[in-house]
DNA sequence: AACTGTGGCTTGCTTG
DNA sequence: CAAGCAAGCCACAGTT
C-alpha cells in the first residue's frame, strides 16, 4: 500500500531509477560529441535525472543521432499576471519553495490589450513544478504559458529551428545554426523586390535540403494460440519472429525457431538474411542490437504493439536494460538514442491522409495503405501460425518490413521529406509530428511566433471574454456561427459551363483582412469603423494579427515560390518532386487554419473571428454574383467560393475577374470549364463532364462509400454510358441501354441473384454501441446482433456491412445473414432507383415505377444548346 | 390495439 | 469548420 500512495501522491518520477545507474553505453556513445559534428535538429526531449533539456541532432556525415544537452542553464518556467508579492507568499508556492528557483518580474506585451504588462515569472527546477501532476502548481495557480511541453518551449526559448543544419563543436558550446548555399532557384526569390524579411526566413528554413535519412523498418510476430490477439498491455506470448528492413540494405528476418523446424539449410533459401535462434532473449537482444545502429526506426504500429511488446518481453526475459533504451509513454513508444515513426499514426492523421494523400486509402492497415500508395500489398493475410510452415512465415514476416520500410521510400523518400517540412513549417520536433495532428502542428508555429514577438500567450478565457456574440443564426442547428453560402442551383442540363472560384478564400480572407484572435474586436476605439460588412464586428487597423501575419506568409511562399519550382520544367525530378512535397505540406497548413481557429479545442479559438471569415467570404461570393449579373453573365450554381457561369463570354469572365480583384483584393480564377453539367435542384448534387472527358460526380448517393457495391456498379455503368453521348442518336441509344441495365438489376435483386456481400451497406460505427441512446439506427441494430450472436464487440471508428432483411429489425450484419432468402430485394430495388433518379431526373429520363420501363420526356431540351 | 402519416430529430457521409 | 443530402428513428395524432 505504501508504494501505492507514493504513486498516487504524485511524485511518478522517483519511481524510475536514476538513470546514472542503468545508464547504458549506448547512450554514452550518443552523448560524445566530434567537434565539427554537422546534424540536423530533429528531436528533443528532457532528461529528469539531470534536470536538463537536450537536443537530438542527425549527424549527417556518420548517420547517427547526437545528443546535446542544454548549457545554457534553461529552465521550465510558467507566468503569473497578479502581484508578485501575493504570489510568493501563496501557499501552494510555500510548499514546492524548495523546486523552484526563482521569481522574476518580466515584461512582456499582453496582445488582446495591446500593451506592455508586467508578469511574475516563476522558474522551477523541473517541469512537473509546473505542470504534469497531481500537486503541479497549475493546478491551485491560475498561470500562463504552462501547458507547453517543456522540451518544446527550451526549443522556442532558444530560437532552435527543428529540421535545420547546426555545427556542434563540443558538449560545452550551443549548437550553431548553419546554413547551406541557398539553390540558384530559390535565390531568383530571395532577390526579387516583393519578398520582405519574413518571407526571405521561411524560403530559407524550408527550401534546405533534406538528405537521405538511414534509417530501419520492424515489425514482430507474436507466437499467440488461434484467435487469440496478442496484448502489448500483457505479453504473454513470445516474440519469434522480427524483421528488418534498412536503408543501407540491411535485410533480415530474425527466427526463434519455436518449433525446431529449421535446420542449417534454411538461411539459404531466401533473397535476404535469416538468423536463427533457440530462445526468445537471444532474439531480441539481437534486434536491438541490430536497430540500435540506426537513428530512426520505422514501424506501422509500433507505437501501441511492436515496441512495447518487445519491451515487455524483453524485461520479463531478464533484459533491463531495455527500460532505458525504449521508453513507453501513454500512447507511444520512443527509442532513447534516436526517432521513431510510428506510420499508423502518421498516415492515420486525417490532414496527412486527405490533404497530403487526397484520400487515396481509406483502411488505415500496411495492406490497404500499402495497395494504395506502392501499388502492392501483403502476399496473404495469416490470421493463426499455428499450422503455417516457418519458411512461409518468413516470407509473410519480412514482406510486412519491406512495405513498411517502402513507405518512407516511395516517390524519392516523400514521406520522410513530408515529415521534415512539417517538423519545419510546425517548429515541432519529429516524433510529435508523426504522432499529433494539424491543429497541434499549427498551434506548436503560433507559440513560437508569440514568443518571438514577446507576446504573453492569452488564456483561452481571456480570448473568450471579449465577447462572443454572433451576428447571424447558423443554418444548422447545433452549429456556432454561420458558415458559407450556396447558390440555388438551376436544374437542368448546361452545356459549357465554365466555373470560377476564389483561390483559396478563407486564408486569404484571414490574410487581405487582417483576422486574428487579437485583431477582431480589438482593443483600440479608431479601429470601431473597420467593420465586417452588416455586422458589429470590427477588425483592427493598426497592428497585423498575428494568425493573419502566419497563414499570409505561408500562403504567399507556397503560391508565389514552391507551386512555380514544383512545376519549374527546367529543374530536375528530384527537385520538382522536393518543391512539390513543401508546397503540399503548406497547403496542409493553409487549408486547416481557418478551421482550428473555428474550433473550440484549438487554444486561439475566437468566435467573432471565425465568423468573420465565413462572412467575408459570403459577403465576397455575393459580390461577384452580383458583379457577374452586372457583365450580363448567367450563374446557374455556386458553392462557398465558386459560381458556374452558362455559355460566357470569355471577355466577359476576365472582367469580372480583374473587377473582384480590384474592390475586394481576393483573386478569382478560371478552376475549370465543363462540356456540360447536370443540376438537379439538390445543393451539392451534380455530376458534369469536363473538357477533356473526364467525369466529376459530386455528392450523389451513388458515389457514396456506403452504397452497396452492386447498385454502385450499375450507377457508374450508367455514368459511363452517358460520358460518351455526344448525338441525339446517341442519346436514344444510351437510353436504351439504361433501360436494359436496370431492367437487368432489378431482375438479379428479384431472382435474388446478387452475392450478398455486392449488397452489404456499409456504415462507420461512430461511438460504442451503448452509446447511441437517442435512437438505434440500422447499423446499431446489426452490431448489437453481431455482439450478441457471436460476442464480437465493435470499436467506434469500426465499418459494419449490413443486409437489408425481411425480418422484425429489417437489417442483420453480413456475417449473420444464413440464406439469400432473407434479403429484402423490395427494399434494394427501393434504394438502386433512388440512387439512380439523381442522375436521370435531370436528364428527363423516368423509369416507370412497375414495369421498369424508360420514358424520355422532351427530348430536344437535353440538345437545346449543341 | 393495430395501423398510417407526419414532422422533428439523429446519424453518416459529402462538398467546399 | 458549416451546409446540405438521404435515410431512418420515433413520438404523436388521427384513423380503422
Amino acid at each position: 500500500m505504501a508504494s501505492l500512495d507514493k504513486w498516487l501522491s504524485g511524485d511518478r518520477r522517483r519511481e524510475v531509477p536514476r538513470m546514472e545507474e542503468v545508464k547504458s553505453d549506448s547512450i554514452k556513445k550518443f552523448t560524445e560529441i566530434k567537434e565539427g559534428t554537422i546534424g540536423i535538429l530533429l528531436g528533443s526531449d528532457y532528461n529528469p535525472e539531470s534536470r536538463k533539456a537536450f537536443l537530438k541532432f542527425y549527424d549527417v556525415k556518420n548517420h547517427r543521432i547526437v545528443i546535446w544537452y542544454d548549457t545554457t542553464n534553461h529552465h521550465p518556467y510558467a507566468y503569473y499576471k497578479g502581484d508578485i508579492k501575493e504570489l510568493e507568499n501563496n501557499p501552494a508556492i510555500l510548499r514546492k519553495r524548495d523546486k523552484i528557483i526563482d521569481i522574476i518580474e518580466e515584461e512582456k506585451i499582453d496582445p488582446l490589450n495591446d500593451e506592455k504588462i508586467k508578469v511574475a515569472k516563476i522558474i522551477a527546477k523541473d517541469p512537473l513544478v509546473i505542470g504534469g501532476s497531481r500537486e503541479s502548481l497549475r493546478e491551485y495557480i491560475t498561470l500562463w504559458e504552462a501547458d507547453i511541453k517543456y522540451y518544446a518551449n527550451y526549443i522556442f526559448d532558444l530560437d532552435f529551428e527543428v529540421g535545420g543544419y547546426y555545427i556542434l563543436e563540443g558538449v560545452d558550446k550551443i549548437p550553431k545554426r548553419i546554413h547551406l548555399e541557398v539553390p540558384p532557384e530559390v535565390k531568383k526569390f530571395l532577390d526579387s523586390p516583393n519578398i520582405d524579411e519574413n518571407m526571405k526566413d521561411w524560403l530559407i528554413r524550408l527550401s534546405e535540403y533534406v538528405p537521405p535519412l538511414k534509417r530501419i523498418s520492424l515489425d514482430i510476430e507474436v507466437y499467440n494460440p488461434r484467435g487469440i490477439v496478442p496484448q502489448a498491455e500483457n505479453p504473454e506470448f513470445p516474440i519469434f519472429m522480427i524483421s528488418l528492413y534498412a536503408s543501407d540494405g540491411l535485410k533480415k528476418v530474425l527466427v526463434y525457431d519455436i518449433r525446431s523446424e529449421l535446420d542449417e539449410s534454411t538461411a539459404s533459401k531466401f533473397e535476404f538474411d535469416v538468423e536463427v535462434f533457440n530462445n526468445e532473449r537471444d532474439l531480441i537482444k539481437r534486434a536491438i542490437e541490430i536497430i540500435e545502429e540506426y537513428p530512426i526506426i520505422i514501424t506501422f504500429n509500433g507505437d501501441n504493439f511492436d515496441l512495447p511488446y518487445i519491451r515487455r518481453r524483453g524485461e520479463k526475459l531478464g533484459l533491463i536494460d531495455l527500460k532505458d533504451k525504449i521508453r513507453l509513454g501513454r500512447n507511444d513508444a520512443r527509442v532513447t538514442w534516436g526517432i521513431h515513426i510510428d506510420l499508423y499514426k502518421f498516415f492515420k492523421n486525417v490532414s496527412i491522409k486527405n490533404y497530403a494523400f487526397g484520400g487515396a486509402y481509406d483502411v488505415i492497415s500496411l495492406d490497404s495503405i500499402a495497395q494504395s500508395l506502392l501499388g502492392k500489398g501483403k502476399t496473404e493475410k495469416i490470421e493463426y501460425f499455428g499450422e503455417i510452415p516457418m519458411e512461409e512465415i518468413i516470407r509473410y514476416s519480412f514482406r510486412d518490413a519491406e512495405l513498411t520500410y517502402e513507405l518512407t521510400s516511395f516517390n524519392r523518400d516523400l514521406v520522410m521529406r513530408l515529415i521534415i517540412i512539417i517538423g519545419r513549417i510546425a517548429n515541432m520536433v519529429i516524433d510529435d509530428v508523426c504522432r499529433l495532428s494539424v491543429s497541434n502542428w499549427i498551434k506548436n508555429r503560433l507559440i513560437h511566433l508569440h514568443r518571438k514577438k514577446n507576446y504573453l500567450i492569452p488564456r483561452p478565457e481571456e480570448i473568450k471574454g471579449k465577447g462572443e456574440k454572433r451576428h447571424f443564426q447558423p443554418i444548422t442547428k447545433g452549429k456556432k456561427y454561420v458558415g458559407a453560402l450556396v447558390i440555388e442551383p438551376k436544374p437542368g442540363i448546361h452545356f459549357n459551363v465554365h466555373v470560377v472560384d476564389f483561390a483559396s478564400l478563407y486564408p486569404s480572407i484571414m490574410k487581405e483582412y487582417n483576422i486574428s484572435y487579437e485583431t477582431v474586436n480589438c482593443v483600440h476605439e479608431e479601429c470601431r469603423d473597420n467593420l465586417v460588412p452588416d455586422t458589429t464586428t470590427w477588425i483592427c487597423k493598426k497592428k497585423r494579427g498575428i494568425i493573419s501575419e502566419f497563414v499570409g506568409v505561408i500562403r504567399d511562399i507556397r503560391v508565389d515560390v514552391f507551386k512555380k519550382l514544383s512545376k519549374d520544367k527546367t529543374l530536375d525530378e528530384d527537385k520538382r518532386e522536393f518543391y512539390n512535397v513543401i508546397q503540399g505540406a503548406l497547403k496542409v497548413f493553409i487549408n486547416a487554419i481557418y478551421g482550428v481557429t473555428g474550433s473550440d479545442a484549438f487554444p486561439f479559438y475566437y468566435l467573432p473571428a471565425a465568423e468573420a471569415v465565413t462572412l467575408y467570404g459570403r459577403y465576397a461570393i455575393n459580390r461577384a454574383v452580383e458583379k457577374a449579373l452586372e457583365l450580363g453573365l448567367e450563374v446557374i450554381y455556386g458553392d462557398t467560393d465558386s459560381l458556374f457561369i452558362k455559355n460566357p463570354d470569355p471577355n466577359k469572365i476576365n472582367e469580372l475577374i480583374s473587377g473582384i480583384e480590384k474592390e475586394l483584393h481576393l483573386k478569382l480564377e478560371v478552376d475549370k470549364i465543363y462540356r456540360y453539367v447536370a443540376l438537379s435542384t439538390r445543393k451539392k448534387n451534380y455530376f458534369g463532364v469536363l473538357k477533356d472527358g473526364s467525369i466529376d460526380i459530386k455528392g450523389l448517393v451513388g458515389k457514396k462509400s456506403s452504397t452497396p457495391p452492386f447498385i454502385k456498379n450499375v450507377f457508374y455503368e450508367i455514368i459511363h454510358i452517358l460520358k460518351n453521348v455526344n448525338s441525339e442518336e446517341e442519346f436514344k441509344k444510351a437510353v436504351d441501354n439504361i433501360r436494359d441495365i436496370i431492367k437487368d438489376a432489378e431482375e438479379k435483386l428479384i431472382k435474388k441473384a446478387v452475392p450478398p456481400e455486392e449488397l452489404a451497406i456499409s456504415v462507420t460505427l461512430s461511438k460504442p454501441v451503448d452509446k447511441y441512446t437517442k435512437t438505434t439506427p440500422q447499423h446499431v441494430k446489426a452490431a448489437r446482433k453481431l455482439e450478441s450472436k457471436l460476442g464480437i464487440r465493435l470499436q467506434p471508428g469500426s465499418v459494419i456491412r449490413i443486409i437489408k432483411t425481411n425480418d422484425r429489425d429489417g437489417v442483420t450484419p453480413l456475417e449473420l445473414l444464413k440464406s439469400v432468402n432473407e434479403i429484402n430485394s423490395e427494399k434494394y430495388i427501393e434504394l438502386l432507383r433512388s440512387t439512380l433518379e439523381q442522375i436521370l431526373d435531370v436528364l428527363n429520363i423516368h423509369v416507370d415505377k412497375i414495369k421498369s420501363e424508360l420514358e424520355v420526356k422532351r427530348l430536344d431540351e437535353f440538345f437545346k444548346f449543341k
